[in-house]
DNA sequence: CCCGCTTGTCAAAGATGCGTCACGATACGC
DNA sequence: GCGTATCGTGACGCATCTTTGACAAGCGGG
């Protein structure tokens, strides 16, 4: 890995120390902005591969950072990587779609961070791998307009079972064990039951209506997502 | 699920017990040590798969044994969950960062604690050893998928039945006594009479239909299955 | 301020798998 | 060929896991 170059816009010192720590030793070369402004001039001037913005400047916003940085030609490209405090924020980004490639709740664990940095770039090499268009079956996932649809008719799925239904189907075949679907579903902080795991499915299986059957129970495992007929 | 080894470094009693309990009831085999040095010691000795790390140890304090994990190449690579008593270290330990790969505060849950466990597991796991595919004669087993089929024909497997051919199959050609399976495919030192596997060899061959023969019995010892044939 | 939607929790009901047993079948030693 | 040890088979009750429906708290919108 070349050292690829990885742009950094937060104000606390800490977190800029620790981002820097487990950056640098994964093979990253760092830029750091500590306000807004001075972020926006270098991503332009850096072309980094990947921002790390948090959400909580003084001055500037980070989402209208965001919202700057998706806008101009210059910027448009490089994924970002939001750093938000609650988990509560991050509906919000998804939902309002202020153009956030991923985010990241503080407090956050080292690995998780590095693995999310590596995920996203190896994407934009891919050179489409998150935007596309998912189906199975009679069901059809669109990330990009957070639309579903089955069998031609949309679905109105909720912020939790659209995760849900994407993780399923992204990893279509593969059982999910209900605590993975935790972690990647409710977030890296949730504490919540696994039990809760099959209401949700249950709702996704009443909405998903006749193509149910498409989840699959893993009994003693978890569930999965019926592979796609060829 | 072979008894993946846990090293537990806390001076505090009823913390190790409760971690413990749980532990092993998640089925992880356990180390422990109530102070820094020993901790370390074990830590090189015994390679464990985690480290439950206390911040708060006598002597030596927990981020200075963090370090010292990080810095050796021999412990380098195991990750660390810090214990930590007070939500406000959080920021201090985030932003200080020795190196820990999550943290859980106390009082914690043991459900979350387990979740925890079980989610750094898995990452490092997750990129490096991808499950493979194994297959002998018309029978193909997929552990990510938790799928057999036979002669291309999916068969539907519980799990103990999934369990137990899969640990057959990696064995291949070489025999199986009961109290061997029993060990591997029921868990740490289970309790169960040897005969129950019979039942569910007879379980497996008969769902395995006419790949039944596959599974060879040996009088007095136990079970194996077929050698590919090429 | 109220209302509706979303979401996590819970308990009861339902489904499934699991371990055990008894008995018949088979292999092995003599 | 006989007896014994070992293994295969089918049935059964219990335990566990999953489903389901209902409920309440939280949040946002009108």
């Amino acid at each position: 890995m070349a050292s690829t170059k990885i742009l950094i816009i937060d104000d606390e010192q800490d977190v800029i120390d620790l981002l820097s720590l487990h950056l640098r030793k994964a093979g990253f070369a760092l830029s750091m902005a500590t306000d807004g402004a001075t972020g926006l001039r270098m991503a332009r001037e850096e072309a980094p591969a990947l921002i790390i913005l948090d959400l909580m400047l003084p001055k500037m916003p980070g989402l209208e950072i965001c919202k700057v940085l998706k806008t101009d030609a210059a910027t448009r490209d490089i994924p970002v990587l939001m750093l938000t405090a609650k988990a509560e924020e991050i509906d919000r980004i998804v939902g309002l779609e202020f153009g956030a490639d991923d985010y990241v709740t503080k407090p956050f664990s080292p690995r998780e961070l590095v693995l999310r940095v590596n995920a996203i770039l190896r994407r934009g090499k891919g050179e489409s791998t998150e935007e596309k268009k998912l189906s199975i079956g009679p069901i059809t996932l669109d990330p990009a307009r957070h639309h579903v649809d089955v069998g031609g008719k949309p679905v109105r799925l909720t912020s939790v079972e659209f995760k849900l239904l994407s993780m399923l189907m992204r990893r279509q075949g593969r059982v999910q064990e209900r605590d993975r679907l935790l972690n990647e579903v409710w977030g890296y902080e949730s504490i919540i039951d696994t039990r809760t795991v099959d209401t949700h499915v249950r709702r996704l299986r009443k909405k998903l209506g006749k193509a149910a059957d498409a989840i699959e129970t893993v009994r003693g495992f978890g569930y999965r997502i019926r592979e796609a007929k060829r």
